[in-house]
DNA sequence: TCCTTATTTTTACACTGTCTAGATAGAGTT
DNA sequence: AACTCTATCTAGACAGTGTAAAAATAAGGA
């Protein structure tokens, strides 16, 4: 058979079904992700999925393995272009975080909405790449938070304090959301960064 | 009619689909919320429904709304049973905060799911009530930060930064979530917010 | 060539949200 | 009391969804 004609298989249906869900929320948001929309979009009938996703939550967790690693280069890409200065570095993070969750909302949201994170009825493979491409961003922010000192008591202090902080302040106060602040106009995230008066440790 | 028997009416459908809705998600998770479903549990066909609500996102925001309502009350419990020193007090908003989404989660999670929120296409009224109510518990977070110090040319940055701090630990660090921590113990959010270093305002 | 496996289609089913038309109850109004 | 009028609810239908099973097709090796 010539590459011209079209072959039965796919090619690579399992890759093309992630670009087509990542494609359809970001055209029509976080609902229009749909398993028979997927499939036709890739070009296949609504039951081909079910030889490379066990379901529907199977899909999602493979979408959003792929929006981690999006997300981890579009923190990556921050950093760089960013001088070598810990707090500079720290604030570039937080700034890649909350470009990210705006410019790519429904992914973002999917991501973080932990009803799809149920992991146990999935395929292992699948949920391993998530894990990992899941960590790869928080490793970022890890090691961004390295230089700075945590509280007595808790060696991880730091790190807990601005994910927690940068990753609510993104999901409170990103636009469109309509429970948003009663209080007037909200403030830079840098500026709330910087109000926590983080403190190099000593010795660096 | 006697009382005795069914009457045709329901008597109050609008409150027990609420309450079905809410009996739902404790059950057996977000998902588990139905249209269909909350009909059936109400004792009443599955399109009574429509003329108490335009559909199910009138519900869910009827339904986040008695969430918020709820929200409040464990926050103001909390607060009524602490001493009124202002540090204690914003622990205790927060404690509430945690407990409530650790207890209730899936509304929780419903609450605050952007994918929800859209007030657009909802009957006004319940529109204004979820607002007013999700104003309520904002209410008693920022009445708790107001004898702290704010950054300067923010009036209200810390108010900002304790929510977003508390809702981002929430959504993060609670129980189930798989995308926990590749870092070690969590530590108590009261550690946390302790290490913010909040600073009463001059004259109090 | 034949067999085996992987991939896809076809068909079917239960469930969901929504729409329509019709039935019934409740509350006036005259 | 009879009549209307409105609110509420039921019954039925429809398109879309996820999932499962069986049949068809392609690909690759023996």
């Amino acid at each position: 058979m010539t590459k011209l004609e079209k072959p039965h298989h796919h090619g690579d249906l399992r890759e093309a079904l992630v670009i087509a869900g990542i494609e359809l929320m970001e055209e029509n948001g976080v609902d229009a992700l749909t398993l028979r929309k997927c499939a036709a979009r890739a070009g296949v009938s609504h039951a081909a999925p079910a030889h490379h996703f066990k379901g529907i939550a199977s899909l999602k967790i493979a979408i959003m393995a792929r929006g981690h690693s999006f997300f981890a280069t579009a923190i990556a890409k921050e950093m760089t272009r960013t001088p070598p200065d810990p707090m500079a570095q720290l604030q570039a993070v937080c700034q890649g975080y909350l470009v990210f969750a705006n410019r790519h909302n429904p992914l973002f949201q999917l991501m973080f909405n932990s009803s799809n994170t149920d992991l146990s009825t999935i395929t292992p493979a699948v949920a391993a790449e998530f894990l990992q491409n899941a960590h790869e961003s928080y490793g970022l922010l890890k090691q961004a938070c390295e230089p700075f000192e945590n509280a007595p008591g808790a060696a991880n202090s730091t790190e807990i304090t601005v994910w927690s902080l940068v990753h609510g302040f993104a999901m409170l106060f990103n636009k469109d959301s309509s429970r948003a602040a009663p209080t007037g106009p909200i403030p830079e995230f840098a500026k709330i960064l910087a109000g926590l008066e983080l403190r190099i440790k000593p010795g660096l």
